[in-house]
DNA sequence: GAAAGGCGCTCTGTATACATAGGTGCGATA
DNA sequence: TATCGCACCTATGTATACAGAGCGCCTTTC
């Protein structure tokens, strides 16, 4: 593996998980001496976090770890519905059914995963198995580039929210309409569907940010 | 200017004006060697033209500029289509009235700048300044930020149509409606308006690209 | 004559040294 | 005491040297 890329994968694994908070300076000889890497492979992380907008420079001093107010969420879900909705109508057109029968199979079960705690992660790897199902379906470069660039804010924006049991089956049953809508080939219903899922998933995040003390803006 | 900055502008303004064309393979040292520079800004340079999309990686022997195929543009317009759609009823919502009104009243008198051939840079000029203000009244960074991440391909897709008078005369009354809805704030109508322009620009340039002998696609 | 293996070239990847700019802090002067 | 200016320090920006890997061509052998 090119030391570019440890450092990048490092970087951004910090990043999504709140390790290195908003607001956090970064410096190239800093990171470099810290990773145990030359400053070359350090400048090529820090462009590419840059461009994903989780980094922003700061002229003279550096790099900063980029925002994620309450504004920025709304702004970054404003997007996200129209391009999972799109996504989803081209999916219900696209698809194999056979995948996405497999996928409602899963999703039948699902709730059960959820009455306890520790099978969480198998949720959370089947909604990932989904997702990947539709990237695969979409077969359009370019909307699937648009949404992969939303993806790193959403993980660190989802780390912001509570997800108690109740939220998760209920998305359960969301993810579950929208399947279904797939495998059927309804594709107004599948954008309407998704549409639906993201904004109560928004709703949801906001709740937390909103009663939560802590401020999760250090910088803007 | 930063070397980076200069090898950056220089490349892809070669790729978007086709001087490098499509499969064309390009290496660090040469052109460092070309340029007079020293590797370092060739390959920040390259870092974001891959990121961009205008070039790809070819692991052992450089980077290729990428293609743009028939398929590609289709898929190009596919997603523009539904951002630029967005973006319109946003701004219908969000403009400042009095910015939108002088555009309109410059787009009244544009049909008489398409009269004559050599006032078109100006009418391009007119196009440029309504893009300007629409990513100004948009408020949206990742809206915005997804339009901007196609622009580049879109350049040069334009390159490949033939724009003759009809063409364009129309293209400014597609312009004038979705001005004035703006300025009327009528969101629905813009969207619609958008989506019907690009519509017919992406025709026109697919009918110049099934009716070009020459092959435009040289590697994928 | 064809196929396989080895040698060599050229490519990127990384480290490092040097140049340069901008910002901060201290000191001097008004 | 406050303000202006200079110097130093630390940051990025650039050039270059070196290492490692992959591909192609050439040679040799069957």
């Amino acid at each position: 593996m090119r030391a570019s890329d440890q450092a990048f994968e490092a970087l951004r694994g910090e990043i999504l998980e709140w390790t290195l908070r908003p607001g956090t300076i970064l410096t190239e000889v800093e990171q470099a001496d810290r990773l145990k890497l030359s400053r070359t492979p350090i400048r090529e992380a820090f462009a590419r976090l840059t461009a994903e907008g989780l980094l922003v420079p700061l002229p003279g001093r550096g790099v900063v770890v980029s925002d994620l107010s309450r504004e920025t969420i709304i702004e970054l879900f404003e997007l996200r519905v129209v391009l999972e909705s799109e996504a989803a109508r081209l999916v219900a057109l696209r698809r194999d059914p056979a995948v996405f029968l497999a996928l409602r199979d899963e999703f039948l079960v699902a709730p059960a995963l959820l009455e306890h705690d520790d099978d969480r992660r198998e949720y959370y790897a089947l909604v990932e198995r989904l997702d990947a199902a539709m990237d695969a379906a979409l077969q359009s470069r370019f909307l699937l580039a648009a949404i992969r660039q939303l993806r790193p804010h959403l993980t660190r924006a989802r780390r912001l929210a509570r997800d108690d049991s109740a939220r998760l089956i209920a998305a359960a049953g969301e993810h579950m309409t929208i399947v279904e809508a797939i495998v059927d080939g309804d594709s107004e219903l599948a954008a309407n569907a998704t549409s639906i899922h993201l904004k109560k998933s928004l709703k949801n995040i906001l709740n937390a940010v909103d009663t939560t003390t802590e401020t999760v803006t250090t910088s803007r």
